[in-house]
DNA sequence: TAGACATGCCTCGAATCACAAAGTACATTG
DNA sequence: CAATGTACTTTGTGATTCGAGGCATGTCTA
């Protein structure tokens, strides 16, 4: 039934797959398998959620593509351009403000005076 | 223009109400700003945010209300049932697994062999 | 030959939910 | 009286995550 909106996830995709790419060009059907292994098997994305990001991605110029083919399927390889890396920068900051914000919050002492 | 869908915040408003509920009876326009005070002003959510959460919880049996005068105006205040405990035992390893595995992402190694 | 399974890309519909802005109302203070 | 702080409420918006499914090719096995 699509649970949509899953708590905790919006804008965690598009970090995860900009940082593979900031590594070394990908596929997309690649970046699903990979996105298990960097995470711990702890987030594990489909298909369905990846291609819209790269394409939403490529749109606005953050990452480029190029078709290649291999054994008679052609991939098509991700890249992530200059203005990729500063978005990736952006969020990557924008990640540490806010889980530094909740692990404060969730760690703060039981009876702290407000 | 309600930028919607922010990055990273989506169930952390319901996340940081369960906890400062979780300590103590409060009513909505305390929330807003007690949520500054334990996140150390790295999230700031507005009342727009606050309420319809505290609505939605209740509905669901997560919180209780009782509406108390003080000063002349009358506060709703609210506190956490059991579902509501549960609920945040749940949300709250749902965050440790998202955010842990964000983590191993961002950390692991600039050229780990996929 | 057929069947199953992995690879590889794609689209669709659904439902959510965080947010800004604006509005109401009363109290206090200068 | 005007301004500010308290306290609660409603509305509109739209970006986005997700499952399910479809299509096509390659490989492996019986």
């Amino acid at each position: 039934m699509a649970q949509t909106n899953p708590p905790f996830m919006s804008g965690v995709p598009e970090l995860l797959i900009l940082r593979l790419l900031g590594r070394q060009e990908m596929y997309g059907y690649e970046i699903v398998r990979a996105v298990k292994l960097i995470t711990e098997e702890a987030i594990s994305l489909g298909e369905g959620v990846i291609y819209p990001v790269l394409h939403g991605l490529e749109r606005s110029g953050a990452l480029k593509a190029r078709r290649k083919a291999v054994n008679g399927r052609t991939r098509v390889y991700y890249s992530v351009t200059p203005k990729g890396r500063s978005r990736f920068e952006r969020l990557t900051s924008e990640w540490d403000r806010i889980s530094g914000g909740v692990h404060s919050a969730l760690r703060s002492p039981e009876h702290a005076s407000l």
